[in-house]
RNA sequence: GCGGAAUUGGUGAAGUGGUUAACACGCCGGAUUGUGGCUCCGGUAUGCAUGGGUUCGAUCCCCAUAUUUCGCCCCA
């Protein structure tokens, strides 16, 4: 049997319903928010990435699927998406617009070569936003607020925002000097991956799982100490931005985030549902002042968050929640002889092109089989066509909760059904 | 890239080194010659992920591969 490639999921059925209602609330929101929607392709040069996300790291060493094209171009697969609208941002010279700051939202398809396990697949959907062109806090904290009132329209509870700052470049250099000389001498203390992140990322020693009670860990320098006057007060507005936007949230100096791009603010959305695993964050974000230029386009503050589909519909499906996704038909249509047959599939097209939801019977199956296939479908009415009845230009229709039936002029039947379902 | 667990029909699954691989649900057909959802009867895997090996004989034991799943690394 030909299965899907390791990683990849296909999303059908009542699966699928939810996959398109919360996109729906994602677009509506993003409507509101005066976000304008932006397709960037699914493939861009290799180059794009590695300039974007930096080429020393993991990421772009061993978990991007890249290919090289028949033009012997080398290819990636997007693995995110601010890289690709960031490239578009400037080829578009959007920062040309007389509408300032830009304001993009996207939804869909990402890439990562990596071993699969919970909320974690090879090809996985993602949602987000990137503003360019505001250094202003107060975008800061409506970036911030844009995933959290979607989750709160689709009715997800548990969420808990964190946000940290991480300064701007010399702030962080200061901090992450601090943190080895902090370190060095106390590392044979710490988990095998700790002493190794010494060198590439010391930042993620505060993220540690194994370290995490470890006192030498809590009692590590903390970033906010390591700000400047500048980035300081810039956070602080943050907040109080946050605050008047009536935004819960908690600061949290572990949040540190991998890229070296990301300045200032960062931040990450958890499902605070039980048994989500390991992987609870389902959006996180933040601010990139340096990835514009790094591209190769001109000094441009940025923005963004990105939140992932897959783990978010997984949180609304652990709460419970119940998304108003339209289930069943409104009516179907059972026949036996062929005359019948003619006149059922004209009516169904004819009750579709009314705007009704109408299906019929398409195997041959005999009556019985016909009522059991509406009841699987959740049909409202039945409508049971009898060629004698035609003859009289009547039709039977059967409520099929109550049961109750009627004999109607077959003029009637879209009226009828109008009267009784609207 | 590293480690643990798993892999039997449409589904949930039982099972054993040796004739026809339980059971349940579902589905299809019939009892009911055009009005069902109950009941009863019948039909539904030449097949136990794939490839090797051990054996007189393997779905069952061993190895490898693939996939699924849960972690690690990493996390955009």
């Amino acid at each position: 049997m030909i299965t899907k490639p390791k990683g990849t999921y296909d999303i059908y059925g009542i699966e699928a319903k939810k996959w398109q209602y919360v996109s729906s609330v994602v677009d509506e929101m993003m409507e509101r928010y005066n976000y304008g929607f932006i397709r960037t392709p699914i493939f861009e040069n290799t180059e794009v990435f590695h300039r974007g996300v930096g080429d020393t790291t993991d990421i772009v060493t061993k978990e991007t699927y890249d290919f090289v094209d028949r033009g012997k171009r080398s290819m990636t697969l997007r693995p995110e998406g601010t890289a690709g609208v960031v490239r578009s941002f400037i080829e578009n010279k959007m920062y040309g617009d007389a509408i300032q700051p830009i304001k993009l939202y996207y939804n869909g398809t990402m890439y990562r070569y990596e071993r699969p396990q919970s909320g974690r697949d090879r090809e996985l959907t993602q949602f987000g936003v990137e503003v360019l062109g505001s250094s202003d806090p107060s975008i800061d904290a409506e970036v911030i607020s844009i995933p959290v009132n979607i989750f709160k329209l689709l009715g997800l509870k548990g969420v808990k925002v964190n946000i940290n700052s991480l300064g701007d470049n010399e702030s962080r250099n200061n901090y992450r000097d601090a943190l080895i000389k902090y370190f060095k001498p106390n590392i044979k203390c710490l988990c095998e991956d700790c002493q190794e992140r010494l060198e590439k990322n010391p930042l993620r020693i505060l993220d540690c799982k194994v370290d995490a009670d470890n006192e030498i860990l809590k009692n590590a320098p903390v970033m906010l100490d390591y700000l400047n006057e500048e980035s300081k007060n810039r956070f602080e507005d943050v907040q109080n931005y946050l605050d008047v936007l009536d935004i819960e949230y908690e600061v949290n100096p572990r949040i540190v985030r991998g890229l070296d791009y990301y300045s200032h603010t960062v931040f990450e959305i958890e499902a605070t549902v039980k048994d989500f695993g390991a992987n609870n964050v389902i959006a996180a974000g933040g601010r990139y002042d340096g990835l514009v230029a790094n591209l190769g386009g001109p000094d441009t503050p940025g923005i963004g968050f990105a939140c992932g589909m897959g783990r978010l519909v997984m949180a609304l499906d652990k709460e419970g929640i119940e998304l108003p996704i339209s289930d069943g038909i409104d009516a179907f249509i059972l026949y036996v002889n062929k005359t019948e047959k003619e006149y059922a599939i004209a009516l169904t097209q004819d009750l579709r092109l009314q705007g009704f939801r109408v299906e019929t019977e398409w195997n041959s199956r005999n009556l019985k089989g016909q009522f059991k296939q509406a009841d699987r479908l959740k049909a409202k009415y039945l409508v049971i066509l009898n060629s004698e009845d035609l003859v009289e230009g009547k039709i039977q229709v059967k409520n099929n909760s109550t049961k109750e039936t009627e004999m109607i002029k077959e003029s009637e039947i879209d009226d009828y059904l109008d009267l009784n379902l609207r």
